[in-house]
DNA sequence: CAGATGACTCCCA
DNA sequence: CTGGGAGCCATCT
């Protein structure tokens, strides 16, 4: 299907955010790099940001911290969140990303909202969700 | 309409 | 490990 039309870059990445489950994280570089074309991680920031305090019961933003697994939000409140969540802090304040980390859209998603696969971390423990997201396309 | 600004990350010294 | 520069979306002065 050759859609011409993409959303506003803003809306791809809560689109994105949205499909962090409880309990992971993802950084703002993954979802940039999932969304792709126009978009960094700092515009991932941006889009939280503008995200302020008008739709944040529809997307899971407290899920989205820095590559060094640490919070970038000021105040306490992200940490909280995710501690609810049964997120774990080290005694750096830091989340380990290589169990906490999402291992990205599955494939069929993706396709169907024309974003890109994250590439397969060396380092991180493969669950049976991110089992999930090895399908091959061919 | 132009400029400032804000929840990041990578690279090099 | 610390620090500075580049990259570049949407919204508000």
């Amino acid at each position: 299907m050759g859609e011409t039309e993409r959303l506003p870059v803003f809306e791809r990445v809560y689109l994105v955010v949205q499909q962090v489950p409880r309990g992971m994280v993802a950084s703002y570089g993954d979802v940039a790099a999932v969304v792709g074309e126009g978009c960094d991680a700092r515009t991932v920031g941006y889009a939280l940001n503008a995200l302020s305090t008008w739709r944040d019961a529809e997307v899971p933003w407290q899920r989205i911290i820095n590559g060094q697994g640490g919070i970038s939000t000021p105040g306490t409140r992200q940490r909280r969140l995710l501690e609810e969540e049964d997120v774990a802090f080290d005694a750096h304040d830091r989340v380990d990303m290589r169990h906490f980390r999402w291992p990205g859209p599955e494939a069929a998603w993706a396709a169907e909202h024309d974003m890109n696969m994250l590439p397969p971390r060396e380092g991180s423990q493969n669950g049976p969700e991110a089992e999930a997201n090895q399908l091959r396309l061919f």
